[in-house]
Formats: structure tokens, sequence, C-alpha cells
DNA sequence: GTGGTCTAGACCACC
DNA sequence: GTGGTCTAGACCACA
């Protein structure tokens, strides 16, 4: 797994854990891998996945049996969204209201850049 | 001045001055306050305000004459714009556009949530 | 079986036997469940089970006969008693007292507590 | 310091700081040692200072300034003083009443002995 | 096997 | 100087 430098690894870690749990890749209720295992897959110290599991475990996204390993929580795919959406609304789109009003670009301007960055994936 | 925490101190405070820039409160030309007048009025260490001070220089937004000040270069709102733009597009949109997949939150209701901010605003 | 995490479950387990001696639910010299019984019983790993089995056998509470199961001893619910209230004065006591000072708790509050939760607890 | 084998050793650092707290010792407000003036005093590792630290500021017990320190919050005492009592009602006195229904303890036993510790703990 | 704690030591960005 | 992250490796209790 690739890391960006901007980000410390183990959120990294959590928020990639957090899309495989949107994405359905692993269902509610399902074990995690060990700490072991994913820290071997992900070529990063135990500690460092360690750090992610805590952070998930105190979001209630995941919760621990002890000596058998970490589960995905009943209610995990909506707490993600709902803690998602919560930092979206308030930390990430207020600074993007304010960049577009800074450099003067509209809902209509947005949207034609989105478009052509769907193009662009889709090659 | 208050400061979040998911950005370091010195570049909120490029911001600030790169918004005072825009805004026509600094003009082009005119001298800054000094490392210490600003680091007293922030509440910051002026460390934090030099580095700030670099790197606004780094872009050539300010400009130094030695013994004197610092100095809103002429071009300064050009740059701060073409700068900002250029980040926007490339680094903040693309994060934009996938939360909003993940989200499931389209365009329509990004402008609703903007007209509610600014209602909020306007209080 | 619902175990708290503050505690491991193997003592937890131990504790609920010794309550069910002194209860008399089980009785001096009757024999044990089986381990497999138990650990089905109380949705646990059996080595859990034979953990809690070792513990009160040093504690020379229950007994094993080779090849037949394990014994509750004749004298265990004195045992238990005395160990207990051993356990009791020495270790927790101590920090209840400390406790009660460093909260301002009195005894006339800590009856009335007591007597709030046995009301709850007939409901 | 000496260390109880029986909790982790970065909780017994945050009670130990908590009581100075509660004891006026470390007023509201105040810088904390550093983690590694802390490390040093306590002659234990920085991560695990680091860790009574983190784990206090998620109780927003103490609070970090960037490049500077923790800092003990406003309403520290008050904050320790419920999470303290919300312990001790909910996991520490169901479990006391337990026993002493157990045991056959009266609160007029349970002073006895209480008059008789501090006497011992006056000597 | 599992997680959890702790140590030692490094490196980094920031103040 | 400050905290924060990460690695490597050890040890432990528990299931």
């Amino acid at each position: 797994m690739e890391f960006r430098k901007s980000q410390t690894i183990y959120m990294q870690i959590a928020d990639h854990i957090c899309e495989r749990i949107l994405a359905g890749i692993i269902q509610e209720g399902e074990r995690m891998e060990s700490v072991r295992e994913m820290a071997s897959q992900t070529q990063v110290n135990p500690n460092t996945v360690m750090r992610t599991f805590s952070f998930l475990q105190e979001q209630e996204i995941i919760f621990n049996k002890r000596g058998i390993g970490y589960f995905v929580a009943d209610d995990a795919a909506e707490k993600i969204k709902t803690m998602k959406r919560e930092e979206f609304v308030k930390e990430y789109l207020p600074e993007l209201f304010k960049m577009m009003q800074l450099l003067d670009i509209d809902f209509e301007e947005l949207k034609r850049i989105y478009e052509q960055s769907k193009k662009a994936a889709a090659k």
C-alpha cells in the first residue's frame, strides 16, 4: 500500500478501511484481519495498525473481542457516513465556499470541471 | 486570532494575509506590519510569523527590503489567484468529488447547503 | 453470559461459580459441569473455562478426579468467604476509602446511593 | 515513581496527574511538564507519557498548544470529579454492595473498618 | 493464536 | 525547545 505523506499513515489506513466498509467489501459483523496480518499486508509496523484500530474502536466503527480480534460494528457504515458527512459540512465546505468566492468560481463552473475530470478518469 | 488545529499556524496566517491582499485591505506595494507587530497581534511566536513571511516571499507575494521590512509585491493579487486556483483544482477538487460520491451528495444538494450556510452567516 | 471488559473473562466465570456455591445452587461435594458444557453455556473458549477451573483448584475450592471431572470441595463456601473477605479488606476497601475522600462522599451518602440502587434493581 | 503491576503505567500516571490537579498542586490553566521532562522524572519512556497525555486530552482534562506544550484545562478539576464519580457509582459501587451482601458486612461494620484504617494510617 | 503495553531510538514539522 | 509519528522488537495476559 502506498501512502501520501500529507497525512499520517494510521489515518490513511483508517480511511481505507472505512471505504472498504462503505463499499461492502468488509461486511458488518465480520472479523477484521488481525493486527499482524494487516501490518504485513500494508508493509507497516504493527503498532501503527494498532493505532488505526484503536482510533476506529473509539469511533465505535469496530469493536474488540478479547483474544479473538476486531470486528466491524453492526451500524458501522451508518456511523462512518454520519461522521464523514459532518466533517464534510463543517470543515470542508466552508473552505470550499470561501475559495469559490475568492476565485470567482460558481457552481456551473464547478460542475464543468467535474465533468472534465470524470472524462479524464474514464480514459 | 483563532486557529484551526487541522492546519499549521503559519499557513493559516499566510492565508489570512492573502485574503486581506485580495480584498484590497493591504495594497500592493504597501509595507507589511513588522514580524513583531504581527506576532503580538496574533498572539503567536515571532518565529512563526517569520516562517509565514519566508513562505510568502518564496511565493513572491511579498518581498524584503533589508532593514526596512516586508512589502507586498506589485502583482501579488494576481499571483495569489493563480496559486490558489491551481491548488484548488489540483488538490482540493479531486477530494471534493470523491467525498461527494462517497456521501451521495450531488451538486443540487451542495448548492442547497451553500444557501443555508449563507443564511446562517447573515445572522 | 455477558462480560465486563474491565476484568478477565476467566475471573468473571470464577466469581460466578463462587456465587452459585455460596448461594447453595451448587452443593459442596457435587460434580461441576464439564469444561465443554460450561464453555458452550457461557459462549466462551474451552481454554478459558479450563483456566477458571485451574484457578479454583489452586484456591482449593474445587478438586479434580482424573477422568471424571471437577468437584466442589467440602469446605468450599467457607474458603470462598475467607478469601473474598481478605481480598475485600486488603485490596478493595483502601481504594474505596481513597475514592470517598477524593470525591467528598461520606457514609451517609454511600447509604443513600445504596438505597437508590436497591430501588432501581427492584423494578 | 513506583508502579503497581495491576494497572497499566500510563493510566497510573494519568491518575497521579488527576490527583495533583484535584489537590491544587497543578493549577488550572498552568502548563504541564513537557513529555520528556515527565518521562525522565517518572523513569518511563516518553512514548508512555505521550500516551497518558493523549488520554487526558481526549478526556478534555488537558489541552495542547502546538510547539509549546500541554496545559491544564480551565474546568479540569470539575471534569475529573464528574468522571471519577460516574466511574465510582457505575462500576465500583455495584461490586461493593454485592460484596457486602455476600460477606454479611453492613454499613456500621464498614465504618468501623474505616476508623481503624484511619488510625493505622495516622501512626 | 489474539491484542496490549512498554522500551529504545529515530525523524519530522512546528514554535 | 515542543509534540507527533513511526519503526523494531520485546514481553505479557488472555482465548
